[in-house]
DNA sequence: TATTGTTATACTCTATAACTATA
DNA sequence: TATAGTTATAGAGTATAACAATA
């Protein structure tokens, strides 16, 4: 039998909006891994913006999601032995031109479903007015 | 000279509160780590309950942060090996007891001012109502 | 000269499984 | 038997520096 006394004194953490965010954001990406299992929240994002930019090059898809063109490349590799994401040579022969799959959109379709549910759960204990009003500070806290 | 054309589609990404979320704690984590150099903010936060809970068992202390019981021990040997922290056999010989050391009492002291700034600093685009709005809205979030 | 993609390398943070000493 | 701390190991995820091809 566990016995665990008195909960520890948090000090001036819960007063910190990075900690509290660092607790949200922990909170969804937990219900996001147990919703969509077969992807991390990273990689959906980039086969999101490869699928609303088909042919963009690695480069600018790395400077949106601020990663490193070096760090994108083994990100893409992998994506592509998946067979979700294709390269083509631009005609500036020194780019690649990213595309989704057939499998790529047939899985991003599956996805997007999904998400939207996870979606509905992380904000099922706000109201929409609530919704908004998070996304709204959210946004402004960033800039 | 570099001509980088349209900026990208987003897609559903700014609707998402997951997306939201690690935007806006990257902004901060961000602030954090240019005004508090010599710290992470996890490291931060594992000083800060030690220094609030003086005598705390590296179990319990994972526990709170959501730490295994394995990763804790290296993070502590590197806590114990900068001298800010001192570990004590307990009554119960299995346990350590976690203090920290003058010299992790001298930095904590210093640190905490820097941090009220960085708090500052990041919540300089709310109003005083809006930063409690939002640290509501996250504790809404995470249940 | 500058940019794109690439490789080699290393660092941080974390987990799992098996071990030990104690309870 | 169960728990606390430990070790060995591995896997994400990321960055930096140097390079070849191309502009």
């Amino acid at each position: 039998m566990k016995v665990n006394g008195a909960p520890l004194k948090q000090g001036m953490l819960p007063g910190l909006l990075g900690y509290r965010l660092r607790l949200a954001q922990q909170a969804v990406f937990r219900d996001f891994s147990a919703s969509v299992a077969e992807i991390s929240p990273g990689r959906f994002g980039i086969l999101l913006l490869i699928d609303a930019n088909p042919g963009v090059t690695q480069s600018r898809l790395a400077q949106a999601v601020s990663l490193e063109r070096s760090t994108m490349v083994g990100v893409l590799h992998a994506l592509q032995g998946s067979g979700l994401v294709e390269r083509r040579r631009g005609t500036d022969r020194r780019t690649n031109g990213l595309w989704l799959t057939p499998r790529g959109h047939a899985l991003m379709a599956r996805l997007k479903r999904r998400i939207q549910a996870h979606e509905r759960r992380v904000a099922s204990r706000l109201s929409a007015a609530e919704r908004e009003q998070l996304l709204g500070l959210l946004g402004k806290l960033t800039g």
